[in-house]
DNA sequence: TGCACATGTGCACACGTGTACACTGTTGCG
DNA sequence: CGCAACAGTGTACACGTGTGCACATGTGCA
């Protein structure tokens, strides 16, 4: 040993590793990235001697040299949102594949919050942005992502580019509404998320071409817009109970929404779906245990996950999209449980 | 201008504010470090400049440097689960104020995939890491891990060190099962994780201890251990009420395995608690809006995560940690609903 | 005037990795 | 035998940031 080994206490490098083998640290690089103009057998010395040695790539400096890092950002209002945490895991898996790592930022639906997470975002150079955008998105977190390869999950915002991967949200509250006027319901209730978000108005407007196509005069009195959280959805419920004309039939736009209306219903003593039926959104798991199970109007979440993050790694690789990826627009499913069955005298009838 | 602006095509750097106000890089450092030695006049025009041509610092190159980056891996086994979403949404609050992100790696409960995600985490050189191992965990994976400040949230493995911060599981399902026990019950059956997690053997271990408290003698064949899934919740109470004397109230030690004993409940047209009392785990929101609601043994998933990101914040100072800091035992506390309600005639004691 | 001292800034190097270019040694061919 | 071609490796610099040390300038005092 001419010089003593380096005892920085920090961690093994590649230069450790050429010292070691005697040669330089520029060899040990190229084998580790199976340059070609390096000889196989000294590959595998090199790739022996890291292992012993307990080298492990410090990725800052690779991102650094190559100006990339293997970072993906996700953007999400709620991770307790069944949506977005069934999305989060799908997304994990996918990304994981492609050895990506996730920064996960929560935006809890506020701007602020959304711009020191997109700061810090950029800060950490991440290779790409998966969001579902916050209802008020500042214009300046707009200008802070828009380099960045991104993919919108389903909400989209007009300051946003990139693809957007949702689900044809008026076409999924239109079959609902139509599910409950072939059930004989011609006071439906619709309770949802504000009209600012994407999400918000494309419900709204599928609720309203719903009731049309099914021949029923829209009644404002109905409908009941607000912010996405459970107690809303309770508040929500109990006016339109309280009114002298209430709905037989309640749409709630949203899982969260679903679960405070829920709470409204219990509390008010009302039958489901003898006294109100009930139709939710994003199908959680508990919706099938529930009572005898709430009909939904399912999102594909894993097929529109899968989607955004394949999207997202075909843009980071910079050619032009595959035609089989980018902008999508997914059909919503309905399930049909319980909570929407015929109004029967006993509420028996199973068929549709 | 002498030299035209540097067109890499790439960031703005702290060389290039250097430029534009005729000052040398390290200048710029300084004053956007607020070194001392700083002019306050100096620091306000860098600020500006820095402002003005859109500088964002790279973290990587700043990690590179420091050898300390701002990064926090989280591990957890299931992202889906409503208390690891919760504890997730906790931790992003408590390290986003701290000016830290979170890389969340989801292990499946799979000792493979959680000793790739280790791998990349190291690669990433996170500051610290917050895990929910996995059953089977690796030893190369706790090696791998030991030299990170760590805390373990809820779940505990016998190869890692550091702090864990996790609740009193038997004190929580000795309590539940005394409840049970006060509302006359005797055939009280147990559905379970398996025992080589921590959690599932320490519950277990409540539930023994509360039958022995209740006077109650053990029935093998009313416990039921398996994966934690809710397809194993659903087998097991269609086992259990298949024997020839079945339970009176079951105690579910999961809210994945509650999920699926429910389903099985709803198919075997049971009637909770009038045939079947219920108990859960972790009470997720819509545990309170189930029928006339669920009893639950609550975790203080809030406290808990809030505890674990401080603590983790401690260890990453590197000084000693403070008093009211580090290892943790919290107490479950027993929320009660009608799925534990007295069985009466007409089931409908409220007391106690 | 000469010196000590405080204040503010620049120079040069370091962190770990990747790569253009130069260099060495070997082989093939005229 | 001389030279070109080639494989394999080393040297040197770059990526963006932080910091020890030296240096310049200004102030107060003997």
């Amino acid at each position: 040993m001419a010089t003593p080994p380096r005892t920085r206490g920090t961690d093994v490098t590649i230069r450790d590793i050429a010292n070691e083998l005697g040669m330089s640290h520029a060899t040990v690089s190229r084998a580790l990235n199976d340059h070609a103009a390096i000889s196989a057998a000294t590959k595998v010395r090199v790739r022996e001697a890291a292992q012993r040695l307990g080298y492990i790539p410090n990725s800052g400096a690779r991102a650094l040299r190559r100006t990339q890092s293997r970072l993906i950002g996700v953007i999400f209002p709620d991770i307790q949102n069944d949506f977005y945490s069934a999305a989060m895991a799908c997304l994990s898996s996918t990304m994981r594949q492609a050895n990506y790592a996730l920064v996960l930022a929560v935006s809890h639906d506020d701007a602020d919050i959304e711009a020191q997470h997109v700061r810090n975002l950029r800060e950490a150079r991440v290779a790409g942005i998966i969001i579902a955008p916050s209802t008020r998105l500042h214009a300046a977190t707009a200008e802070l992502l828009a380099p960045l390869p991104m993919v919108q999950l389903l909400r989209r915002h007009a300051l946003l580019s990139g693809p957007v991967v949702g689900v044809d949200e008026p076409r999924g509250i239109a079959r609902g509404v139509a599910h409950l006027a072939n059930r004989g319901h011609r006071r439906i209730a619709y309770v949802g998320g504000p009209v600012v978000l994407s999400t918000g108005l494309d419900r709204l407007t599928g609720y309203r071409d719903g009731l049309r196509k099914a021949g029923i005069a829209l009644d404002e009195a109905l409908v009941m817009l607000g912010d996405p959280r459970p107690e809303f959805g309770h508040a929500a419920v109990e006016r339109l109970m309280q009114t002298k004309n209430p709905p037989t039939a309640v749409l709630f736009a949203g899982s969260q929404l679903t679960l405070g209306g829920l709470a409204a219903i219990r509390r008010l003593d009302l039958q489901v779906p003898g006294d109100l039926a009930v139709l939710g959104y994003h199908d959680p798991a508990w919706f099938a245990v529930w009572g005898s199970g709430i009909s939904a109007i399912r999102l594909p979440v894993n097929a529109l996950a899968a989607h955004a993050g394949t999207t997202l790694l075909a843009m980071m690789q910079g050619g032009p999209l595959p035609a089989d990826l980018g902008p999508a627009r997914l059909e919503p499913r309905l399930v049909l449980r319980g909570s929407t069955r015929s109004r029967g005298p006993y509420g028996v009838s199973k068929a549709d």
